[in-house]
DNA sequence: AGTAAAAAAGACCTTAAAATCTTTTATAAT
DNA sequence: ATTATAAAAGATTTTAAGGTCTTTTTTACT
């Protein structure tokens, strides 16, 4: 569903507003460490985020990734995927057609929109914090050892 | 969502059915016309599919691809999904953990499970026939020109 | 028997996603 | 000023999906 790439910038971003509720600037090892993902990957990966200002970043000592208060608004899943994988993610066919149009319908399509749909939805009302919440409250995991 | 491969699959699977239909046998070149999509690759899916047992195919002069009575009975776009994508497809983690676990969830579980069940629903539905009959009613279509 | 037609098989190539390695730039403490 | 720390940037590598090319095998027609 998601890209490898997209799931790690979300899982990333909920590590560092976990991270900033004890008070922490977490860097990117630290990060990395938190969502069980490459070091240098993560690294590629905030400097999007980061570039997209989903967040700020100073380097040096001390540095690390943080939330000002610009984007202390909730950041939802939709704007990372949106970010991550292009707007075209959202209409895209499930039958394999270039995009999906109503009007010129693939066999799939009467079906596959409204649970395309729903996930939009769900990436619409998911922010950062929501889902970062349910990690603090013992709801979910951020991360899982293998099996 | 489903891979370009897969997709090509389940097209390809429609072409045969639409032919059927009209008293052709067709072959990998037909089948790759139909469904717009590149001849020699068109051709390895349907050694796949072939391979497992989805239809059958003859050689030589006048042959092809086809369905026998065996396969006669539905083929589910489930079964094609399972055999291209394997059967992890159907119990992964939107959230990108190895696998889908209710007892230690991730973040989005609660959320998107129903919406990948609703999916696997579909695909459980819908059938080879099931969409060729639309695309035949004329309610959708097999393949459109780019745009 | 010989030939043409078609799928099967195997080797290979291309592209994009995922991941790594190295160098540079910015920051703060000493 | 120097040094340690940390992100940014750039280049490169690896892996897997997607795609192509060539040869072999099977089949039917003449
Ligand atoms: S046309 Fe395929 S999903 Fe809309
Ligand atoms: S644990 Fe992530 S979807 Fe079930």
């Amino acid at each position: 569903m998601l890209s490898k790439t997209t799931e790690y910038a979300i899982r990333a971003l909920v590590s560092v507003e976990l991270n900033s509720r004890k008070g922490q600037r977490p860097g990117f090892k630290t990060i990395a460490r938190d969502i069980d993902a490459p070091e240098q990957y993560v690294a590629k990966i905030m400097q999007t985020l980061t570039r997209f200002k989903l967040l700020k970043s100073v380097r040096g000592r001390g540095g690390g990734f943080f939330f000002t208060e610009d984007n202390q608004q909730d950041i939802f899943l939709y704007d990372v995927v949106w970010i991550m994988e292009g707007k075209t993610f959202f209409t895209r066919c499930g039958f394999g057609f270039k995009h999906c149009d109503a009007n010129n319908p693939c066999p799939l399509h009467n079906e596959y929109e409204p649970i395309r749909e729903a996930f939009t939805q769900l990436l619409k009302k998911e922010t950062i914090r929501s889902l970062a919440t349910k990690i603090e409250k013992g709801e979910a995991v951020l991360s899982r050892l293998s099996v």
